[in-house]
Parts: C-alpha cells; sequence; structure tokens
DNA sequence: GTGCTGACACAGG
DNA sequence: ACCTGTGCCAGCA
C-alpha cells in the first residue's frame, strides 16, 4: 500500500467523496426535471444545501447544472440567461410570468 | 486544530 | 418583493 506522507495529498483531479456523490445525483435528473439544493442533500443523506452549491460551484459545468435549483425555484444569479434556454428547450414547467421553475410540477421525485 | 468561504434555507420585518 | 440575521456543512488555506 504505498504509504503516503501524512499530508496525504490526493492527485489533483480527484474529486472528493461528497462531490462526486453530488454529481452523481444531478446526472440522473431527468431532463425537464429539476431538483432543489436541498433535496440533492437530502437523498445523499449528508452535507446541506450549502455544501451542494458549493460543489456545483467548482464543478457543476461537468453535469446538467441547470436542473439544481433555489428552494423557491430561482436560479443562482449569474445564470438566468443559460439556466431559462435550456428550460425553453426541455419544456421545464415555470411559473406564472417565467422568472421562476415551477417546482409542484417540475420537482423530480427520485424515480 | 482554527477560521474563513459560499450557485443555500428559513424566519422576520 | 426586498433586505437582514441565523443556522448549516464540506472544502480549503
Amino acid at each position: 500500500m504505498v504509504p503516503v506522507s501524512s499530508t496525504d495529498r490526493g492527485d489533483p483531479g480527484e474529486l472528493p467523496e461528497f462531490a462526486s456523490r453530488v454529481l452523481d445525483v444531478v446526472d440522473r435528473i431527468p431532463r425537464g426535471r429539476v431538483l432543489t439544493y436541498g433535496d440533492v442533500a437530502e437523498y445523499l443523506g449528508e452535507g446541506g444545501a450549502r455544501s451542494v452549491g458549493a460543489v456545483m460551484a467548482r464543478h457543476g459545468a461537468a453535469v446538467a447544472w441547470w436542473r439544481v435549483l433555489r428552494a423557491d425555484g430561482s436560479v443562482a444569479p449569474g445564470l438566468e440567461e443559460r439556466a431559462f434556454a435550456r428550460f425553453r428547450s426541455e419544456r421545464t414547467p415555470l411559473r406564472r410570468g417565467g422568472t421562476r421553475v415551477d417546482l409542484s410540477r417540475a420537482r423530480w421525485d427520485g424515480r
């Protein structure tokens, strides 16, 4: 087992366990459906909404990041244009006014 | 170990 | 609808 120094540095490209699991969940969200940051943490049974957000900030580009929203169905600042372009193409249900996703209809139940 | 830092959540005002 | 404060928790320096 190749004893590694106590600093125990992993390879730079390797993701922390938690981050890897977050990305797995996001990968399973079906087209046209969404989850909130808190939902992802809840399904994992670990971490919290904030931690999920941190993962998305660093590694979200690798997955369908637009399918993860805030608890009120809004999109994080700065991502609105790109996200709503996707919502239109995936026909994600929006609320009246179109500024937020209709969670009552678009939220993925995990199945 | 300590102390920030956030693509958050929620309760108040 | 907006702001403010508090709680949260993995990651990082």
